[in-house]
DNA sequence: CAAAATTGATTGACACTATCCACCATATTT
DNA sequence: AAATATGGTGGATAGTGTCAATCAATTTTG
């Protein structure tokens, strides 16, 4: 810092570790966005080869349509905070890959009940194993420590996804 | 729950809040990613039209290179991590906006040191206003808990970007 | 009830991303 | 001097996010 508490820019800097993040230190968006690059990076290292291998809704579909069997597409979608159009395309890749079942809805011809395949199911269970390891990307920091990060991000998320649906952004 | 402890298959939804996230409720990595989608929407919506819009590496590139003049693509790439060629194509993109220089460094004939055109210093002070205000978008939780997420955040950030960097992974 | 507006899902288009591999020039190691 | 490692580029490929348009079904409303 300079004498009046300015920050002043510092020489040229060959390693990471001595890079001043400045303004970005203190910005939430830029740790949630750098560190989605990295843990979307070990995800699809554990799921290599898998057919939900790849891409971010492809576990969230598969999961909320195991536990939520009839789900429709909307719902996962907003879960997901992607819009109508990207699930779609997610749901289509996993119907070509025959782990969804898309149905008529008996109640409102508009909508769709998901159904996993017999596949999709065995799927989900192996795919739950490996989501539960990927904890170990974080190994070197404490239960309470994680359980605190989540607890916090977790009441973002809600906020943010209720937010949404309240006043029908379109996503 | 069922009787057992075990959490059973719900009825289907309609309303995302019903949705039970199950395993992914205790996955950090599926919030990091969800909100990921969140923030980066709400950050191009306040750089609409800016050159800097849209993407995720033109803003840390911009800061970086203000507070360290001379700093080469792989430490930038290296603390947004990404892959060097990534950040090549963001550079070149930067360049072609006329907001950097990449000039060949003194010292090593493979390094460029990267600058800020006076361009490209506007553009920064005026992104890092934007970017301050980005805070708002979390309004609604306190000061205590931003800082509190922020400083979890920052950790896991540092450790990833050392481990990274210690061994070599290829990013 | 009929017309109008809304909703759920899909599709096409477009620009951007992440990853991997190969490549070249320059440094460093042996 | 030869082998190896490093920094940066470029191509290829698969995937993403967004927007606008479309279509059918439902709900609203006049």
């Amino acid at each position: 810092m300079a004498a009046d508490g300015k920050r002043v820019s510092t020489p040229a800097v060959t390693r990471v570790e001595d890079v001043d993040l400045g303004v970005l230190d203190d910005t939430l968006s830029f740790f949630i966005r750098a560190l989605n690059l990295a843990v979307t990076r070990d995800l699809d290292a554990r799921l290599e080869g898998m057919e939900v291998a790849r891409g971010t809704g492809k576990i969230t579909a598969l999961f909320l349509i195991d536990r939520h069997p009839g789900i429709r597409p909307s719902v996962i979608a907003a879960a997901a905070m992607k819009d109508r159009s990207a699930m779609a395309r997610i749901l289509d890749d996993m119907e070509r890959h025959g782990l969804i079942r898309r149905e008529p809805d008996p109640e409102d011809g508009r909508v769709q009940a998901l159904h996993l395949t017999e596949k999709g199911k065995k799927a989900s269970q192996e795919v739950q194993a490996i989501v539960r390891q990927s904890r170990d990307f974080f190994h070197d920091i404490s239960d309470e420590e994680y359980t605190q990060v989540i607890d916090l991000l977790r009441g973002l998320y809600w906020r943010i996804v209720k937010a949404h649906q309240a006043k029908g952004t379109k996503l």
